[in-house]
DNA sequence: TTTCAAATTGTTATAATATAACATTACAAT
DNA sequence: ATTGTAATGTTATATTATAACAATTTGAAA
């Protein structure tokens, strides 16, 4: 497990609200397109929901085990598959690790702010952003199709109390 | 190796050039700088500069001991963190590979263009978009550090020829 | 209901990427 | 020449991810 020192998306809010609300909202999603959120998938989802900052596949494993359990990394990287599809997950690629997804609900282009202290991400959808890459894409000639945007430093908090 | 289908940032261009003066490069900057490009990093970096495809490490490695040599890992890996520390190549995270930079003489904030069809990086530095996430940032209070943009799609050429 | 095909999950093995730890060699300053 | 540091060599292993095939569950057709 990386080490971290706080949480940045507001240190008081009830996280637990966080992830039911996204566990209620996959569900419907799924009911929406014909997907099936199984237990085991549901469970993935928490367990990445439960964690703020990006959760590598390995710490999950650890944590679906804990009790004893004899999961394969394959379930994970599996289920990890059917998140991501889905739109419930992205993966930060720069730390081989995965985060629940704010906006689960349509395709969109997010940056990832991540703090190296706390190891928190917030993820945005700045139009500004957006457009400033569409206009550089299209002088280039380029098609845009998936940008991997994540933003390394450090959020408010952490530069606060140096 | 990666599969693709043929090169991005100009089908024509002597890219021997680009190779040769890449190398240049880098040895000036470390005269500058009192570091030593060795044979070694001087090697790696040539190797790397070879291909306009982001390279693996492994793939290195291979290249490497095409004489029968026997390079292990960590001389790779040791290299390439020179080179990175160094700024005259970029990891692409999203591919877990690596490629030359444009721009070594500075620290900058840059944007990589990647082709999925024919795997070609073309690096950018965009003010625009620069100041898009400054500005995003900065109503978060976020300060940034070492963002990572890589922006996967497709190039013209590719794009062209369906 | 029974049955079947597809989807999901289980299991074993292994591939691909990366680093730890320690030994040896080369280099540069005295 | 001596010596301390940087660079490289070497062996082993950690970490991340997937291939391949078996077993099970599920939902819908018969």
């Amino acid at each position: 497990m990386r080490s971290m020192r706080k949480k940045f998306p507001g240190r008081k809010h009830d996280h637990e609200v966080c992830v039911e609300s996204a566990l209620e909202q996959a569900e419907a999603l799924c009911r929406e397109r014909g997907a099936r959120l199984t237990p085991l998938r549901k469970r993935v989802l928490e367990i990445i929901w439960e964690s703020h900052a990006p959760l590598g596949a390995y710490d999950m494993l650890d944590r679906m085990n804990e009790g004893g359990e004899r999961n394969a990394p394959p379930t994970v990287y599996r289920t990890l598959d059917f998140l991501l599809k889905h739109g419930f997950i992205h993966r930060i690629e720069s730390q081989k690790a995965f985060v629940g997804c704010a906006k689960p609900e349509k395709a969109h282009m997010a940056q990832f702010f991540i703090c190296r202290d706390c190891g928190t991400v917030a993820e945005t959808h700045s139009e500004e952003i957006g457009e400033a890459i569409e206009a550089s894409a299209t002088r280039a000639g380029f098609l845009v199709e998936t940008p991997v945007m994540e933003i390394n430093g450090r959020c408010q908090e952490c530069h606060d109390d140096e």
